[in-house]
DNA sequence: AGGAATTTGTCCGTATGTATA
DNA sequence: TTATACATACGGACAAATTCC
């Protein structure tokens, strides 16, 4: 325990990479604590560290009496079917019609810091909207979306571009999409709400919340406001612990 | 360690309950893990595990040479917790208390049949009940299951059984959980399901309705109602080396 | 700025309980 | 029933980060 990296971290690193190469078969159980104690020269402690890691992170599942079994070679995999996830939410964006109603400013007070990403006081824009099926068609949802300041100059194209504004500014930026933070809700529709989407004012609500995050930050915060009696969020959950919504 | 409850378990649950009762302030530091091993009269690696979970809960925030902080006195009041595996979803059933309020036999109409994904006219059980953050803590969702009739003698181990019933519905078909369908809507509680939740009769709710499935077909199907003002759905989608280019 | 005290992080060896095969 | 392997638990030790003087 000398040099920067844990033991246990050195440990997990090598039996990810094993796990990785197939050196390890998913289905099968991996040696056991006390084996790995053996050959790492590691006590049991450390090895159930790294274990854990193993764990949390989805390649391993544990079992007492039974053992460590092996459920994912590559749990990050998962990762790349989570992109078709965003390049549906594209498409989406392309088979349906966004009407931009308005563009503003705003100071974000703390809740709604909290919910896009920022901070209290900073000054964000933000554009509104009704998504529809097709021109004259049926509403699918309001959307409130929140863009920081930095894409000031960025505000106009972005009203008249035609596909989501998570990909525009995603281009626009550089950096890559690394993750996208969604929140659901059922919640009473506000009035500015149901008055948009023509509905009663005490009409209910799925309300979605996503932030698109790069490293440089979020670029992009919706709330997405779906009429509650004419939307279901389906996702499946798949074995191999993916996640893939459809 | 011989009763069913571990030890640091049970020191997890007294903390717990002291940061929902405002013993440790939000911002405050917790006793050091030496100054709880006394109080508790438990070794530290025992009271480590009991702040590893309360960390993992988000009551808590550790650093090294500072201490343990409060940071939240009741994440889980605010959310349901982002379920992407198998494993957590396991791991929540494990850290709960399910407590079963009916068994029936019921025959499923066009509708539920649907839902579940059974046929119109099917025989299949339902089992209600509430699942609760511990006994005679806060109520986390009224749950309805419905399991098909073919594990028509498993029902009453089932009742007994601690842990998630999928766990226990798979291990005895011996066929592995391949898919789990979720869907998610937001709409006005049932009275029945109000009142046992103690809530207004127009409560708002936020249902989850997942179904099991393996090669054989749906083992269960789970309606979980959540009361909507104390519940988000929170999800993170990541993307480790998405290079998109074009 | 620097050193000492404090507190969590990492690690060891050992022991016993408990679920699984 | 037995053996195996993970789960829980103890006590001790030193490292590393933070805080305070």
């Amino acid at each position: 325990m000398q040099n920067g990296e844990p033991r246990y971290r050195r440990i997990q690193r090598d039996l990810e990479d094993r796990l990785s190469r197939g050196v390890y078969l998913v289905g099968s159980l991996l040696p056991t604590e006390a084996d790995l104690g053996l050959e790492f020269k590691a006590s049991r402690f450390t090895i159930r560290e790294a274990l854990r890691k193993l764990t949390e992170l989805g390649y391993v599942s544990r079992t007492q009496g039974r053992g460590t079994e092996v459920v994912s070679s590559d749990p990050r995999r998962s990762y790349v079917q989570s992109i078709q996830t965003l390049e549906e939410l594209f498409q989406v964006a392309l088979e349906t019609w966004f009407v931009v109603h308005d563009t503003k400013r705003v100071v974000l007070d703390a809740e709604l810091a909290k919910s896009v990403g920022g901070k209290t006081g900073e000054k964000w824009f933000c554009i509104t909207g009704v998504r529809w099926t097709e021109p004259g068609g049926r509403s699918i949802a309001m959307i409130e979306s929140y863009i920081p300041s930095r894409f000031e100059d960025q505000i106009d194209k972005l009203e008249q571009h035609t596909g989501a504004f998570f990909n525009f500014l995603e281009k626009y930026c550089g950096e890559p999409i690394e993750q996208v933070v969604q929140e659901i809700r059922s919640l009473a529709m506000p009035l500015r709400i149901s008055r948009q989407l023509g509905l009663r004012p005490d009409a209910l609500a799925l309300q979605l919340l996503r932030r698109y995050v790069t490293k440089d930050g979020v670029i992009i915060a919706s709330f997405n406001w779906h009429p509650a009696d004419q939307f279901v969020y389906k996702m499946k959950i798949d074995s191999n612990n993916s996640v893939k919504e459809n």
